[in-house]
This record gives C-alpha cells, structure tokens and sequence, in this order.
DNA sequence: CTGAAAGCGCTAACAT
DNA sequence: ATGTTAGCGCTTTCAG
C-alpha cells in the first residue's frame, strides 16, 4: 500500500481511504491512485485490515452437513449474496456433532467475524456461552420453536412441516400411517417433523403413527431398506411421510421393485422438494422448505448488522415457512 | 493474550509459546497460563496472528458450484481432513463463469492463504496471472489433461471417462450412441466427457455419435427432455451416455413413461455415482470420479506445504483416476 | 481533501 | 525456558 502511494504522489492513508470511500477523494489523485494500483497490481491485505478495524469481513457457516442438498442451497445463495457486499463465508460442518460443533464455533470466533451462521437451534452449554458472550451477531438457521435463540433465527418450525403431512394424508382419510426417517438421534429437526406428524395424527383421531428409523444417512438406499420394514410390519400402512425427499425416493423405487402402486396402493409423501422429485415416477408429493429463501434471509439480517443497524426485536426472527407441493404421490 | 499474561505471571510471548508449542513451555508455566485462559474465557485472535506470521491458516476453495454433488463431497472432506490441522476453508463458488472466478481469486489473494484450491485447468488470463504472481500454493482439481496446471492438480481424465464410457457401449456391440450433457459449453468438463466419448467411438470405428446438449443445469427434469428428444431423433439410438447421473435419473424416468425398456431398448450410462444410483430402476451403470479422494489428496498437497515440504516435481500432479461401475442399466 | 501518528493483537528473532 | 523488542499492513482519529 505504501508503494501505491508513493507512485501515486499520495500519502497511504489516502490510497486507504480511496479504497473505502472513493467519493472523499479527489478526482486527480484517484485517477493516479487507481493508475499505481493498476500497474503495481495492488491486492490488498484483508488480514491487516481486519486487525487494524477490528473486525473482519468474513462470516462463519456452519453447517451439519455440507453434501446435504438443504444446506448446500442455503450455502450457495448465502455466498452469493454476501458476496455482493464483500463478505467472505468461511465454512465448516459438524457432521451433526455437538462437540465438533463447539471446536468450529471456537475457531470461528478466533477470526473475529463479522457474523456467525449455524444450523439449529440446539448447541452445547459451552457453546452458547462463547456466543453470548463475544459482541458477534450470531444467526440460527433452518429452525424454529422448540427454544429461544441466542441471537438472532432464520427458519420454520419442523413440527409444523410434520402436521401439515399428517393433515393432508387424514384430508384423504387414510388412518394408517408411518413416518419413515434416518438417523433420527443425530437429525434433530428430522426428529421434530416425526413428532410433530405423530403429533398431530392423535390431535385428529387417527391411531398412531408409527415411526421407522434408519440408522445410515438419509440415502435412497436407506429408503428403499425402509420401505421393506414398513411392507413387512403385520399392519401394512396406507402412507408414509418420509423425512426427506431421497428416502421418498428409494420408497417409490422399492414400491416399483414389489409392484405396490403408488399413490393406489401407497401414499408417500417426501421433504425438500429436491430437483428429481418433480419428475419421478410417479411425480413426489412433499414440502418444500425453501433453502435458498433462508440464505437470502440470512444474509439480509447479517448486512443489517454490518451497516451498523441492528434489526429491532421483532425483527429477530423470521419465519420462512413451508410449502405443501401437492403432486401425484399421495 | 496481556491479560492471560499477567494473570499466569509469565510474559505474552511466553502465552503465545504455549499457544503454539505448548512443549517449550515449562510445565508449571503451562499450568498457570492454561488456567488463566480457562478464567478469562481467552480466545485467541488469528487474525492478529496471521498478520503477525504474514501468511494466515486459510485455505480458499473455489468451486463453479457448492450445489453440485459432486464439489460439495470434495469441499465436504476437504475440510474434515483441514480443519483436522488447524486449516480453515473459505468458499466461494463462481457459478461457471470465468469473470466471477478471478473476483473470488482477488478476495481470496487478498486474505494471503495458505493454499488457494480452484476447479478445473480453465482460468482468466488475469486470474493465472494473479496467481503465478504470489507465493501461494496453488490446487486445481476435478481435471487433468488439456493442459498444465498453474502449480499442482489432482483429478482425472475427462476425455478418459468418455472414452471408457464409448468402449464399454462397443463392447456390447451398440453401433448407435449418442452423449447427453447440460450447459456444455459452460461445464467444459462435461463438454470433454463428450468429446472423448465421441473421439474414441470414430477411433472405433462406430459412427458418429450424436451430441444432444441441454441449456439448463444438469438435472433428472433436464435429462428427461433430452430423452424425448434422442427419442424425436429420426435414428434411434441404442445407448446414451449421461454427462451425469442426474440426468442419468431423468432419461431412466422418462423411459419408464413411454414404456421404453433399459437396457433391452436402449443402454442408459450415468457419470457420478450419486446416492441413488445403486437403488434406481434398474439400477445404473456409472463412472465414479472419487470426489473424496480428491479431497483427501488436495489436503495431503496442501498440508506438505504448510509444512514447508514442498512436494517435488513428480508428485505436483495427482491422477484418482476413475472406475466404471458396471450395474443394469447398460 | 489530505497527511501524520498511533495502534489493532499477535509472532519471531534475539537476548537473557 | 522466558522476556524484550520490533514490526506485520492497514485503519482511524485528528490536524492542517
């Protein structure tokens, strides 16, 4: 920097200032700062940056998991958009381990970020008290309800993704249903939107839903597996509601494998809306969540807090919903 | 770092010792600063830390897009096995196009990496320029072949997987083939899948096969069009070869619909072996590039030179290869 | 509108 | 093994 003032004739707090405000310089020593920083092909020092500000212009996502199509949307337009305004998305995932995820919170926070993004709404105690304690804007995304979040939240509820299931298959009058999920321990929010479909199965009369849980990731693999346990149980049921449009997925590929007819002879129900779903056979009934909805909130509410405006308490929170997209399925 | 300092008696050079390699620190001073780090909550400030050290603990991972399974798999371990050494990923994803690749290059120089890791072997003339320039390692992965990376690459032949696909369809005796892709002319990898399957089908001996290329990205919506229209064609075709398994789905889907039987009718090949591969109707016939593998070994690349280590001549250039992986489809 | 000066919090010789 | 001393490259008052 201190060569590109030189050449320019400027002092370099000036070239500083030009590269911040270029509207508080003059026209002629912009013209020869621009020229130095062309010929010197100038990059400058984000690190030195940060350190002299005291706060750098990077943001930390972390995520579960970076190959679940979910999060990679709301990654992919959360760094479009954050781009835009010259911010940086470190990024980092859990694999769904609360422990992990305090190591990444504390690394995180080492960089002085402009915001911290994570998934969820449950962290360890360590963890919260890390957040709550440094002056960083902290955003909670992909979740809603169940607890308060420590700052700021971006998402819907999942119990409400698992009522608005169960409402649709008892609107058709089936009485036999199932939620079929994987690694159910691990997924929290999948866990929710079983017991939120359980949940409101009762509240309408009908018996209780049963609950098959896969312990693998959620792969059409394992829905295809879970589709055979939920044939084989004595009560065969009449809909499923799949916590994830891939195990719907497997569902429909194993119904085709034993010749059970979908929707005739079985009702499925998927999540996610992912890019297959509207053109397997036949076309997947399911929610959709809207991924890159929540990136764009996201970073909506981060830009708030770098220009200086902290969003008002009411605007904490925000709900982005979801979307029965009602197709050929069930 | 000062408050630990005075609150463990010792120096802050002595903390920052201790941060670093805690063996060259006594072991009673060790005590003290541990718990006065424990007391005060310290969180250590690497950006600070990677202005003094001029070179920070990032790596900036610039992928054409995080959506894509197959990037999202690498960046996925790619991380794991970085952050398993400190290393922190920046991402960024250029959405395929050249101009908004060397603004990430910028940003990311700017942020004086460790390593910067970019897709494939094509770049702006100003982004090679940007990067020859600096002293940063720099990875190109996902390709090989074409011509010579900037400094070191891991990945493999696209040209190779075609061909592999166009021998595997000659072997069977097809003679009428035909590639299906999306956005060929971005995805230039894609674009050299299908010319290496088209350049070793001539060498073969077979006519030319067709090339039938979708505007839209690369999924099963889009490989189901491309199916109506290999099937519009005046020649039917007796295999096609997918750019990628999604639209591997897509023509699978399609097929089903107009009754068209795989592989008697017509011989379907994926690229990726994606999740759902394996379990599909019938299940699909892939090339599996090993997105894993070469995040393993961008890590290993990028660990030896952080370690100072930098690996020889012989060892700059990386081939995982790829496997055919041959199920019913075809 | 521009320049001088004082650090941001840490690391890396070097000296002890 | 520990402390001392200089910065790293930039931002930010504050004067002029």
């Amino acid at each position: 920097m201190m060569d590109v003032a030189r050449r320019a004739g400027v002092s370099s707090s000036t070239v500083s200032l030009y590269l911040r405000k270029p509207d508080a310089v003059s026209p002629a020593a912009s013209q020869e700062i621009a020229q130095a920083i062309e010929d010197l092909g100038y990059v400058p020092n984000l690190v030195a940056g940060g350190l002299a500000a005291a706060g750098s212009r990077v943001v930390s996502v972390i995520v579960p998991s970076i190959r679940n199509a979910f999060f990679a949307e709301t990654v992919a337009s959360l760094q479009t958009e954050l781009a835009a305004d010259g911010l940086q998305v470190m990024l980092g995932h859990s694999e769904y381990s609360e422990h992990d995820e305090e190591a990444l919170i504390r690394t995180a926070l080492a960089w002085a970020p402009a915001a911290v993004v994570l998934t969820g709404l449950n962290h360890s105690k360590a963890a919260r008290k890390l957040l709550a304690g440094g002056g960083v804007p902290v955003i909670e995304m992909w979740e809603l309800g169940g607890q308060a979040p420590i700052d700021m939240a971006v998402g819907f509820s999942h119990a409400a993704v698992g009522a608005t299931a169960a409402r649709h298959f008892a609107q058709q009058g089936f009485t036999s249903l199932a939620f079929l999920g994987a690694r159910l321990s691990q997924d929290r929010r999948a866990a929710a939107r079983a017991e939120g479909f359980v949940a409101e199965a009762l509240r309408l009369g009908l018996p209780e839903p049963q609950i098959l849980n896969h312990p693998a990731p959620a792969t059409a693999e394992a829905g295809a597996q879970l589709l055979g346990l939920a044939q084989a149980s004595p009560s065969e049921f009449q809909a499923v509601a799949c916590s994830n449009d891939l195990i719907a997925l497997g569902v429909l590929f194993e119904c085709q494998r034993r010749g059970v007819a979908v929707p005739g002879d079985l009702a499925v129900m998927g999540f996610g809306d992912l890019s297959f779903s509207s053109t397997s056979n036949p076309p997947l009934t399911t929610i959709r969540p809207s991924g890159d909805l929540i990136g764009r909130e996201v970073a909506r509410l981060i830009k708030a807090c770098v220009h200086g405006a902290h969003p008002s308490e009411t605007a904490r929170i925000v709900d982005t919903g979801h979307l029965l997209v009602e197709r050929k399925s069930g």
